[in-house]
DNA sequence: TAATTATAGAACAAGTTGTTCGGAAATGCT
DNA sequence: AGCATTTCCGAACAACTTGTTCTATAATTA
C-alpha cells in the first residue's frame, strides 16, 4: 500500500530544501533550485508539496517533532516520573542544534516564522501543564522561546546545560512570585 | 530643500500598505496594487523603497517609533523620575492597538517576522537598564513579546492596563529571584 | 507476470518584478 | 511671477517565477 517511491521523493526534497536553506537562505530560494538539488521532476514535486511554504512547514514540523519529544523518551536518561524542568529545556536546546544551519537560517533570513510559531505552541502545551493559568504559561513560552532564539542568534555560543539553567532558575522565580497574589 | 511630494509619496504609499495589510495580508499583496491604492507611479515608487519588503520595513518603523516612545512624553504623564514599568508597558500596548488590523495581519499572516524583531529590539534595550545581567533582560524580552503578540492574536481582548499589570507583577518575581544566586 | 502507481521532463499560460525613458507637472528659490 | 530643478506618471519591456498539463518511462505491489 505504501510506496517506497513517495517516502523517497518526500525525504530528497525536505533534505534538498535544509540544504538549500543554509546556502541561500529561504527569500532567495526558488523551486527550480529545490528540485534540481533533490532530484526530483516539477511535477512530482507539486503532487507532494504545496509550492516552496509546504516544504518548509513540512520541514518544520520534522525539527519540531524531535525538539518537543519527551527527554525521558531519549535513551540513558533517568526516568523519575517527575518532570525535570531543566533536563526538558536542555534536550530541547541540544536537538534544536542538531539543525543548527537550517534553524539560523530560518531565523536570521526572516523569510518565515514558521519555526518560531511550531516552537511556541510545542513549548506552551509542555509549560501549561507546570503553571497554574495561562497567563503564567504564555510569560514563560515567551521567555523560553526567546533564549532559543537569542541561543541560535548567537552562534550556539552558551553550553546547553547552562543555558537551561539559567531558564529555570528566573522560571523558579516567576512562579513562586505567583503565590503571593492570585490576580 | 525638502520636496513636499516626496513625503507626500511616501506617506500615501505607507497607508496603502497598511490598508492592503488588513484587506490581503503581507504574501498576498502585489506591488501593482500598492501602486493602485496609493495612486503612485511604478518608477517613482521603486525610487523610494526597495520592492514590497522596503514598505514593510519602513510601515513597522514608523508603528513601533511609537510604541517604543517613552510613557513620560506623553501628554497629561506624571513625570516622577523613576522607571514605571507597569505604565511603560500600558502605552506600548495602547500604541499597538492603534494599528491593531495591520498589526494583526502582520502577524497571524505569518508573512513576516519583521514586526516582532523590531518590538524585541525596543523592548530589550528598555528591559536591559532595569535588570542586572543580559540573560535576565532577554527572559523579560521574550515574556513581554509573547503578552503582545498573544494579546494581538486574541483580537485585543484583555484590558491594556490589567494586561501590563499581570506581566509586571509575574516580571517582579523574576528580577526577585536573582537576588538569591548571581549566577 | 500484470496492473497499478509514481516519476521525469518538456511545454505552457499567467502573473510578478524591477528597470528605462520621455513628457508633464509640481516645487523651491529669487 | 518667472525659471531652474526635481519629482512624478505611465507605458513598455525583459527576465524570471510559478503552477498546470501531458506523455512516455520506470518502479512497486500483489
Amino acid at each position: 500500500m505504501a510506496d517506497r517511491r513517495v517516502a523517497r521523493t518526500e525525504a530528497a526534497v525536505i533534505d534538498a530544501f535544509e540544504r538549500l536553506l543554509d546556502e541561500k537562505g529561504y527569500a532567495r530560494m526558488t523551486v527550480q533550485e529545490i528540485l534540481d538539488a533533490a532530484n526530483v521532476g516539477r511535477a512530482t514535486f507539486y503532487a507532494h508539496f504545496q509550492g516552496k511554504e509546504g516544504v518548509m512547514e513540512a520541514f518544520v514540523e520534522s525539527v519540531i517533532e524531535h525538539v518537543a519529544a519527551p527527554a525521558d523518551a531519549e535513551p540513558g536518561h533517568d526516568f523519575t516520573g517527575r518532570w525535570d524542568m531543566a533536563a526538558q529545556v536542555e534536550h530541547a536546546l541540544r536537538h534544536v542544534a542538531e539543525h543548527r544551519h537550517a534553524v539560523r537560517a530560518l531565523l536570521v533570513g526572516g523569510g518565515s516564522s514558521e519555526f518560531v510559531g511550531a516552537l511556541r505552541e510545542a513549548a506552551f502545551a509542555r509549560l501549561r501543564q507546570a503553571t497554574r493559568d495561562d497567563y503564567e504559561a504564555r510569560f514563560l513560552t515567551g521567555a523560553l522561546v526567546e533564549t532559543v532564539v537569542r541561543w541560535v542568534e548567537t552562534d550556539f555560543n552558551e553550553d546547553p546545560r547552562q543555558l537551561a539553567s539559567s531558564y529555570t532558575a528566573l522560571a523558579k522565580g516567576v512562579r513562586e512570585s505567583g503565590h503571593e497574589q492570585k490576580a
